[in-house]
DNA sequence: TACCACGAAATGTGATCACAAATAAATAAA
DNA sequence: TTTATTTATTTGTGATCACATTTCGTGGTA
C-alpha cells in the first residue's frame, strides 16, 4: 500500500452562505462517508488545503471536528488518518447501531403523528425509486433521511449525533449495505417498520430496525467476507 | 440572568508535555462538566483566552471540539452557548445512557477475567472511600472512572466516546447523582455489578448498570425537582 | 544487505493581523 | 419614556508567519 496514494476527492461548489470550515468540513466528511480516503493514509493539514484551494486555517479546524466525531483519527505523533476497520471493530459498530437506532426508534414512536407517517412513507417511496434506478448513492442519502427522519420525529431526541458517529464510522460500508437493500427485498424492513408505526407497537419497530440493519451488513457476516471487502474497497479507492 | 455574569474556571497547572489546545480543552471540560459555566452564556473566543492567558487559537480549536462532542452549542449566530436543559432532554440523556451504558457493560463482560476483575474491586473500594470522606468531587471521577474500566475492558468496544459525549451534557448533574450514592447504600448497585460479572451473567449486569444509573437520577424524578434544581445550580454558579 | 546516523524538508502548533458580520451603545424621533 | 436608527465596539473567520518537532532521504558503517 503506497503511503503517498493519491487523494480522490470530490468537490462540490461552495455556497457563498456557509464559512470555508464548514464547506471544508462537509467536503472532508462525504470523503471519508464515500471511502475516497484510504485507512491509515496520513491526512495532512497543508495537503487538504492544496487541494480544496483553502488556506490551511479551515482544515484544521475542519480535521478536528470530524476527529472529535470519530470520523477521524489524531494519532499520538500528531498525524490525523482515517481509522482502520478491523473486523471486531466491525462488529461493535454494527451492534452499537442496532442498539441505539431501536432505541431512538422506539422513543421517537409517541411523536409520530399522521403527518409524520406520510412524510416517512414518502421517503421510503424515493429509496426504492432509487433503487430501481440502481443509483447507490442515492440510495444511501435517501436510506439515512429515512433514519435520520424516524428519530428527528422525538423533539428532545439527544441520540442522533451519536448515530451520525457511528454511520461516519462505517462510512464506506454504509454504501454497500444499502445496495444489498434489493438482495433481500423479500422482506422489506421499512414496510414492517411503517406497519409497526401505526400500530404504535415499539417493540415491533424495534425488531424491524434492527433487522433492517443486522440484514444490510450481512454481506460482512464473516471475518473473511469483511476481509476480502475491505480488500476489495481499498482497490476500488486508487 | 445577567448575561455578564462572570465565569469562574479553575485553572489547572499546565503540563509542558501537552499542547496548549489540550490543556485548555480539559480545562475548558472540566469547566462545563462541573457547572462552572452557567447554560445560555455566550462564551467567546476572546475572554477565555484572556481567562486562561492564552493566545485565541487554542481556544477556538478546543471550543470547536467541545461542540463537535456536543458539551457546546454553536448557535446560528455563530455563538457558542453552553446549552440549556430542560426536563424532557434530561429524561432522554438518562434513558440513553441507560441503553448504551447497559450494552457497553453486555458486550464488555466476556472480556472481564480475574485480573480485571480485581481491578474493578479495588476501584469500586475507592469509591466507597470517596463516600465516606464525603468528597464530593472525587466520588464523581471515581465513579466515572469504574464504568470507564468496565466498559473499556472489550478492546474492540466503539462506545466509550458516545458515553462520554453523554456524561458531558449531564454534566453539572453527574456530580449531584453520584452525591445520592449514600442516600441508596442499602442497594449497592456496583456490588451488584461485579457479582453479575462473576457469574458472567449479562442480564444481570445490564440490570445492575441500568439501576445504578436511574437511581442516581431519581433526585429528578419530576420536572418539578429537576427544574427546581437548575434553579439551584444556577444560583450556586453564580 | 541490513542498520544506523545525520541533515534537509515537511508538518503541527500557536501567535498575530485584517476584515466582515454581529452585537452593543448612543443618538434621534415618536 | 419608549421605540427606531445610526454609530461604535466586539467578535468570529480566515490568512500569514515563526518555531519546535517529526518525518524522510541520503550516505555511511557493520
Amino acid at each position: 500500500m503506497d503511503k503517498k496514494s493519491p487523494i480522490q476527492i470530490t468537490l462540490t461548489k461552495r455556497d457563498e452562505a456557509v464559512t470555508i470550515t464548514q464547506w471544508v468540513y462537509s467536503t472532508l466528511r462525504n470523503a471519508v462517508m464515500n471511502g475516497q480516503i484510504l485507512p491509515g493514509r496520513a491526512l495532512t493539514i497543508r495537503e487538504l488545503a492544496t487541494i480544496l484551494d483553502v488556506s490551511p486555517m479551515p482544515v484544521r479546524e475542519a480535521l478536528r471536528q470530524l476527529a472529535a466525531e470519530n470520523a477521524l483519527e489524531i494519532q499520538g505523533n500528531r498525524r490525523v488518518i482515517v481509522p482502520k476497520m478491523t473486523a471486531m471493530k466491525f462488529s461493535e459498530l454494527c451492534e452499537a447501531r442496532i442498539n441505539l437506532e431501536s432505541h431512538a426508534a422506539a422513543r421517537a414512536l409517541p411523536y409520530i403523528d399522521n403527518e409524520k407517517l406520510a412524510e416517512l412513507i414518502a421517503l421510503d417511496k424515493e429509496i426504492d425509486e432509487a433503487q430501481d434506478n440502481g443509483d447507490l448513492e442515492q440510495i444511501t442519502i435517501r436510506n439515512q433521511r429515512f433514519h435520520r427522519r424516524l428519530y428527528t420525529a422525538n423533539p428532545h431526541q439527544v441520540t442522533l449525533p451519536l448515530i451520525e458517529s457511528l454511520w461516519l464510522q462505517l462510512g464506506p460500508f454504509m454504501k454497500l449495505a444499502n445496495s444489498r437493500l434489493k438482495e433481500h427485498y423479500t422482506i422489506d424492513r421499512h414496510n414492517e417498520a411503517l406497519e409497526a408505526i401505526t400500530k404504535k407497537d415499539a417493540l415491533a419497530l424495534q425488531m424491524a430496525i434492527a433487522s433492517d440493519i443486522r440484514e444490510g451488513f450481512a454481506f460482512a457476516g464473516t471475518p473473511e467476507l469483511l476481509y476480502n471487502f475491505i480488500e476489495q474497497a481499498a482497490a476500488d479507492a486508487i
